[in-house]
DNA sequence: ATGGCAATTGGGGTTTACCCTGGGGAATTG
DNA sequence: CAATTCCCCAGGGTAAACCCCAATTGCCAT
């Protein structure tokens, strides 16, 4: 029963082999690699029973390794390890794990403790979330509060500072469009309008943008994912 | 002489100190607290010669507690230790520092080497920043780039959400003046306008949050400190 | 089929943000 | 003392963002 770790961070990969060996010892091998390729060709070589991914990592996201290794070996155990609670990366992760797949979703501030039990509950094919990701969890599934894939796609257009008509263009739609995408996104993210209380201080897009990072709806690396996949069309290129 | 580790992770800490111990024997004495505030005391108390600091900590932020340090001891040699290459905290750090005094600025990722080596400069009295922190000094000193303390608060105001109407009733100012100052903002950080190109899909508003956030000139948890300074007049309060 | 729901689109409006030009006061610098 | 720089303020204009109402399409469910 093997354990594969993928981190770039060689520090943080240290204390989680030190961790995971000295309170697992039926997983006598464990194998460290530093980025997201090196994580699924290793997984699909080794086939190990639990996979440690890291988020933020060079060649691959964690979060593309992890779609990769499950496609191929659905019965993996995965575990991210991010720096943040960002929504964007449970929400992705939601839509990658199989149905009945075993996952663990832990932050890097963990304790020692959160983590053994984290990798223990995967081993035996339950889920562990850390607490304070819960809260995510729930927003993701609670209708009123969870965006569609139309309204994410505007919202990390405005926050990469398009205007209605650009966003328009790039995803082929009519600036009606565009406008309605917003407006319920707006309403989503509980953005009071101009009509009402009359004493609206936000200007809604800004406020948006400024809620959205807030909750983790998105975060810089996923805007720049965005702004590559926006403008790699557009062979004008942009200024800045 | 002794060293004094401010951090609120454990993991951190124990890192840290086990690197010093094991490379600077000249120093026996290593003390380590979890927040801000404790930083201070214990740092009045013991006159350590160097002291790490993380930024993010409870109490009192990192730079906080270095403001009162070196107010109280300005030979003491301090260590900013942070997750971001923010240029806030660069610019504050820069004021607060004595104009022959030895900081250093090391990011979290840097390796055991750069750690020691800035804590050996930083103790024989020179300064070590992070290499990638280096382009971020440049801009605070260069003219066309660095933004005037107007046109940051400025800035903070927009990233918040808040319309210009908002803005000049908190700052006590006109709309003009904000807009005065916005329109010097965006040139600084070099948005194109409407009116050149004419074929501009930015919205400078929001595009102005965007780059400052890339650029590292705010963050999370510098805008929430705005937030609550800029709402604590208003009695009324503001929907979410 | 019939009704409900979500997404897109349209017309026609108000408000806000941004552009340009320019002037005056305060502080800094040579 | 100039000269510069920064900041505040003004008027008048354009374009973008936001508002309400309504019609269309397609999907899904009872």
């Amino acid at each position: 029963m093997t354990i594969l770790i993928a981190d770039d961070e060689e520090r943080d990969r240290k204390w989680l082999k030190e961790l995971l060996s000295s309170h697992l010892p039926e997983c006598p091998s464990i194998v460290e690699v530093a980025d997201g390729q090196a994580a699924i060709d290793s997984a699909l070589k080794l086939r190990p029973k639990l996979v440690f991914l890291d988020i933020k990592m060079p060649k691959q996201s964690g979060i593309k390794a992890a779609e990769q290794i499950l496609q191929q070996l659905p019965e993996t155990g995965v575990i991210m390890l991010s720096n943040f609670a960002d929504e964007v990366y449970v929400r992705q992760l939601w839509r990658i794990v199989p149905a009945n797949g075993a996952f663990g979703y832990v932050l890097k501030n963990a304790s020692n403790e959160q983590v053994v039990e984290a990798a223990r509950a995967v081993l035996s094919g339950d889920c562990w979330v850390h607490p304070g990701i819960a809260r995510v969890i729930q927003r993701t599934q609670n209708r009123a509060t969870n965006l569609t894939a139309a309204e994410y796609e505007a919202l990390a257009c405005i926050a990469l500072g398009l205007t209605d008509h650009a966003i328009a263009k790039r995803l082929y739609l009519t600036e009606k469009a565009v406008q309605s995408r917003l407006k319920s996104l707006y309403s989503k993210l509980g953005i009071p309008g101009r009509t009402e209380a009359h004493d609206t201080d936000f200007n809604q897009r800004c406020r948006s943008v400024c809620l959205a990072t807030r909750r983790g709806l998105i975060n810089q690396s996923e805007l720049e994912d965005w702004e590559s996949k926006l403008l790699e069309t557009k062979s004008g290129g942009l200024a800045q």
